[in-house]
DNA sequence: CGTCCGTTTGAGCTTAATCAACGGACGTGG
DNA sequence: CCACGTCCGTTGATTAAGCTCAAACGGACG
């Protein structure tokens, strides 16, 4: 198993190079319904070549100078902030078709994305992210799109953890991670791959490992969620929907 | 005592048209070091005339289509989400100078923007700032960095909820007002007002209005901030850095 | 075979919520 | 003018949610 720590030692270009046109998965992402050619060979040219991160790998290091633009092509990738004592907070995962938006961020910046599991990546450098909003006005709206994605999402996140119960969080965090990895709602026989542990939920839920691990188990007992072996199960959609409270427009964002 | 319920019916226009100008007070936030007498005129056509909004009246009601991109002239504006079973939590409150970020967000949001205190208001419809932001690359740079603005200061906020203790919250939230408010770090002598109340102050930081008058008592207690009829005293502006943790490049963003 | 990491479980403690009562400021109406 | 209600802030007593500390277990891996 590759197993690096420096981030640029763990750069692989893979060789997917046609079907990465920025957003290769989601339907209604940046990228959606992208079916003029022109405007996919514009993007295709635009970006890097795709990188392979190893787990654990930081795709964007903290205080690293708005490098680039990067779209998440594989695996998922966790945005986390860092504070002066060592605490850790995770904002969100981008998961493949999502925009990492740092590169928004000034270079005093405590936040960083770090592969969870293995992820690919691909990147415009500032440059040629520049040109393309200003030539390409379907992609600057769909790049718009993304970052205003992002701040609902920070918001939502927000409230969640300012108000509603660990058990609610873990729930919300593993229904939402569910739909955007399906792309539609989830159905009881699914088995969702997530290559999250108990502590990394508690960084984005504001919980403790131990009291995450406490809340699975009350959630497995009462026939929601299930979560072991890095797999998301969801017992009974209608009663978590229920008990997350997500309702169906706000789905949409996600699927 | 102006006390109009209806937002609509608290329009005014105010006579200060040629000062307003998209941001009248931050010297670093949009407009800053505008100097350009073609971008300010431009500016200028671009936008409504300035609306006066009673205290408590929505500038944004929720679910409101994404109408028009506000700009904060006189006053705050608290961003308010309310949730189905009537919670409310505050994400923000936008200063004079500040962009209201509703403008990003569909007409599904639960999110709306009220008035605390008296406040003033100008817009852009969206037509006009689309064109503005095509053809004034100055204006189109300054409105990105004000949107990468809200997003750094929601991921700064959660991650202070996730972490801080009470007190913590409270004098961050005081303390970020304050810089904001003064444009620089506040000295001990200033007594900066804050249209604020308890409750408010319990909202945008996850506590109850009771824990919070505990909280404030704390503070005082031990010298650090007093908040009283309606004004911040920071009593010990080094203490209050070092308490919440405030660091120095972070202030930058601020004032 | 030992070590490390992630998870589980228990016991006790801390923080903040909840419930409840009270007082002052203010506005309203008699 | 005073009586009343409402809103906001304060304080006390009690409760509950989640944290901390501690121990133990299993699997992965050297």
């Amino acid at each position: 198993m590759i197993a690096l720590k420096d981030s640029s030692a763990s750069v692989v270009h893979v060789g997917v190079r046609r079907q990465c046109y920025y957003c290769p998965v989601r339907a209604r992402a940046p990228c959606g319904g992208l079916r003029d050619t022109n405007s996919l060979e514009r993007l295709d040219l635009a970006h890097t070549l795709p990188r392979r991160v190893a787990p654990g790998a930081t795709v964007v290091a903290p205080g690293e100078r708005a490098a680039s633009t990067y779209t998440v092509l594989n695996g998922w990738v966790a945005l986390i902030d860092t504070l002066k004592d060592g605490q850790m907070v995770i904002h969100h995962f981008a998961l493949p078709g999502d925009v990492i938006p740092l590169e928004l961020l000034g270079d005093q910046s405590t936040r960083s994305a770090v592969a969870v599991g293995e992820a690919t990546v691909c990147a415009f450098t500032p440059a040629s992210h520049q040109r393309l909003r200003r030539e390409d006005g379907l992609y600057d709206a769909r790049y718009q799109a993304a970052i205003a994605r992002e701040l609902h999402y920070a918001y939502d996140h927000f409230a969640d953890i300012a108000l509603a119960s660990a058990a609610e969080r873990v729930a919300k965090l593993l229904w939402g991670l569910s739909v955007r990895s399906l792309h539609r709602r989830p159905l009881a026989s699914d088995l969702i791959p997530a290559p999250l542990n108990q502590i990394q939920i508690g960084l984005a839920t504001g919980l403790t490992a131990v009291h995450v691990s406490r809340t699975l188990k009350q959630l497995r007992e009462q026939n929601l969620i299930t979560f072991e072996d890095h797999m998301i199960g969801i017992d009974n959609p209608r009663a978590v929907e229920r008990f997350t409270g997500a309702s169906a427009d706000l789905m949409d964002m996600w699927m």
